[in-house]
DNA sequence: TTGCTCATGTAAGAAGTTACATGATTCA
DNA sequence: TGAATCATGTAACTTCTTACATGAGCAA
């Protein structure tokens, strides 16, 4: 099993969907965090249904292919729940922009960077207005219930939403040092 | 030119390093956040090194190969400064901890649930520890002046404290609802 | 008549991981 | 004697991305 097809059988844990359903809720993060493209996710459900953990039912559709409909098995339910209580394996995070933050030293032009990090706050800030409206609209369904199945979506935004706060407040942050005496040599003898 | 390459370049814009000393400071993620493999940065650096962005000279080494020091050419640094101001590409963050989130509906056994979620709170808290102590040292450095070499790493590790306080104290409030109310069927008709 | 959405699939390539190889020196 | 650190490199594999293919129905 891999961590893709985990991320397929959690999306289809409150229901069946088809492939292309699945496609579209994978193109935006699932649970707002997950993606994945079409190239992978048709041949892993193909890849599920063979291992008995999706059930996939087909029938005639608009082009030269079948729709197909595909849910969790008994099987693929208890996989999925032994898979969740297992601690998760730590992913490297991969960001360019914390790695251009850890360069900054080499900047030529800090106006060009200054304002870089003003439109990556601008970025993060229209993303957090748009989780914070679906977090107002699970909340109304009372999707903080722990008990109810939005609950999982609640959650995930819940982080989301502290995580693009913090990470939007900090390129204005870094915009503004970098707004700060744009000249005068550093007192260090270090620049090799 | 690809990102493995740009953070190779970030990594050297503070000086000369050995192909070896890169390694090892790529394991823990540079600028608390990109990491790499040997495996990936030694064909990397003759790459980097065939287009002219560094210049490596080798002298006798311990083992059979020689011992390999890279320095950025003007080129590098140039290369660089032009990449720092483009906007960042943004990259699919995948955490499993948030896809099992989403999916938590489908856990049977919540106690464990429980204490994955305590176990991971824990971890990120040691996490953050480490980079707190980190964030102290570079303060008295005078790393927090922007004008600074240092100042990079220190900004970089500012981050790094924001974003996992929020997710050490979010996995606590996670273990918190579980701990609710364990029994009684949810009082929608919506499972399945 | 061009372009979009629905709907599934394949092929080629880039990026990243795991595992292995050499061989000197240092430490217990 | 056995393991760890220093030091660089290769091979095989998995995972993810980019690009392409088919073809129906619908809208401007």
């Amino acid at each position: 099993m891999t961590p893709l097809g985990y991320a397929l059988l959690c999306a289809l844990h409150r229901g069946p969907l088809t492939g292309y359903e699945l496609v579209r809720r994978m193109r935006r993060p699932i649970g707002y965090y997950w993606t994945a493209r079409q190239s992978q996710i048709y041949p892993e459900l193909s890849r599920l249904a063979e291992l008995g953990l999706i059930a996939s039912t087909g029938e005639p559709g608009p082009g030269p292919h079948q729709r197909m409909t595909h849910q969790l098995t008994p099987a693929g339910r208890q996989e999925l729940a032994d898979w969740l209580i297992q601690r998760p394996v730590p992913r490297p995070g991969r960001d360019d922009l914390i790695l251009k933050t850890y360069a900054v030293a080499a900047a030529t032009d800090r106006t060009a960077m200054r304002e870089m990090y003003l439109a990556e706050a601008q970025r993060h800030e229209e993303r957090l207005a748009e989780y914070r409206s679906q977090h107002a609209e699970l909340l109304e369904q009372g999707g903080d219930d722990p008990r109810r199945l939005e609950f999982g979506a609640y959650a995930t935004l819940e982080l989301g939403i502290r995580l693009w706060e913090q990470y939007a407040s900090w390129c204005r942050w870094l915009a503004d040092q970098l707004a700060t005496p744009p000249a005068e040599p550093p007192p260090t003898l270090a620049s090799i």
